[in-house]
DNA sequence: ATCAATGTTTGGTATTCACCCAAATTATCA
DNA sequence: TGATAATTTGGGTGAATACCAAACATTGAT
C-alpha cells in the first residue's frame, strides 16, 4: 500500500514513464534517446534508476516496460498531464499551447491537486490531447514492492 | 530591453525575490534563511548570485534589496504566484492549499502563461493572497543592464 | 573606545538531476 | 561467425541546493 504523493518523480523520469506507457510495449533505450534528443548513455542511465525504484522492468539490451505499479504510476502522469492541459485550455491556449506549458511545471503538481480539479471539472473523459481514464482516481491504495 | 519568459530563476530565487518585495525593505541575510529555514551561508550565497544578476544590490553584512529591475520582476513573480492560486481557487482549493500547491511549481510557469490566464480570468484585481497589480502586464520591454 | 557577542561571508564538501564522451560489452544479421 | 549497430559502464561536467567550520565584520554594552 504506496500513497502517492505525484511529487516522486523527476521531470524526465516523468517524460519516460509517459512515453512507454504510450508505445504501450518494451521500448528499446535508442527510441527513447532519439526521442528526447539525448545521448543513449543517458538514457540508459536513467532507465536503470527507473527499474531500481520498481517502475520499470530493464533487461539490459533488451529494453524496457513497466511493472504493474509503474503502469499504475504512469497511467496516473498522463492523467495528471491531460487534466493540467484541458484546464490550461479553457484559459485561452491552444492545444498545443496548453501541452508544452503543462510539460514544463506538471511534475511538480501533486494528486491531491489533480484530483481536485479532476473533480472539479466533473471527471472529463477527454482532454486536448487524448482520453482521460478515471479509474485510478478513487483509490491511492495500491501495492508497491 | 529584456524580453522576460518567466522561467530565468530557479526556485529559490523565486522565493527569495518575492520575499524581499514583500519586506518592501532592504532585507538581512538572517531574515531570509530563518524563514526559510536553511543556513545562512545557503541564503549568502544565493543573494550574491542574485546580486550577480542584476536582481538586487547586496551589501556585504548590510543587507539586499531590490534593484529597479528585480522590483520590475518580482512584481512579475507576485504576479504569477497570486493568478496562479486564484485559479486554483476555482477548482476547490482553499487559498492555504492554492498557495501551498503554486509554490511547488509556479518557478515553471511561464509569464506567456499567466498572460493568457490572467487575460481569460478579466485582469482580477484580487487573489486569495493578497492583490494582484497589472501595470507590468502589457509591457514586457524592460531595460535590464 | 573596546571587546565580546552576534551576524555574515567564504571555503570546502555533498547530493540530486541531467547531461556528455569514450570505451567496453552484447546483440543481430548478412 | 564476424562486422556493425545498439547498449551499457565509467568517468566527467554543471546547475541547484544544502550543510559545516572558520574567518570576518558589525554592534552594543560597559
Amino acid at each position: 500500500m504506496t500513497v502517492i504523493t505525484g511529487l516522486e518523480l523527476s521531470p524526465r523520469k516523468v517524460d519516460y514513464l509517459k512515453f512507454i506507457l504510450k508505445k504501450g510495449r518494451t521500448v528499446k533505450t535508442t527510441e527513447i534517446s532519439s526521442s528526447f534528443k539525448v545521448d543513449p548513455s543517458t538514457t540508459s542511465k536513467t532507465l536503470n534508476e527507473l527499474a531500481a525504484s520498481g517502475y520499470l522492468n530493464h533487461v539490459p539490451y533488451k529494453g524496457a516496460d513497466l511493472t504493474q505499479y509503474g503502469e499504475m504510476y504512469a497511467e496516473f502522469l498522463i492523467r495528471r498531464h491531460r487534466i493540467m492541459s484541458l484546464l490550461l485550455s479553457h484559459y485561452g491556449f491552444s492545444s498545443e499551447e496548453a501541452c508544452e506549458e503543462v510539460s514544463r511545471f506538471e511534475a511538480y503538481v501533486s494528486k491531491d491537486a489533480v484530483d481536485k480539479i479532476c473533480s472539479a471539472m466533473g471527471h472529463p473523459m477527454f482532454g486536448v490531447c487524448g482520453e482521460i481514464t478515471h479509474e485510478k482516481c478513487f483509490h491511492d491504495a495500491q501495492k508497491h514492492g
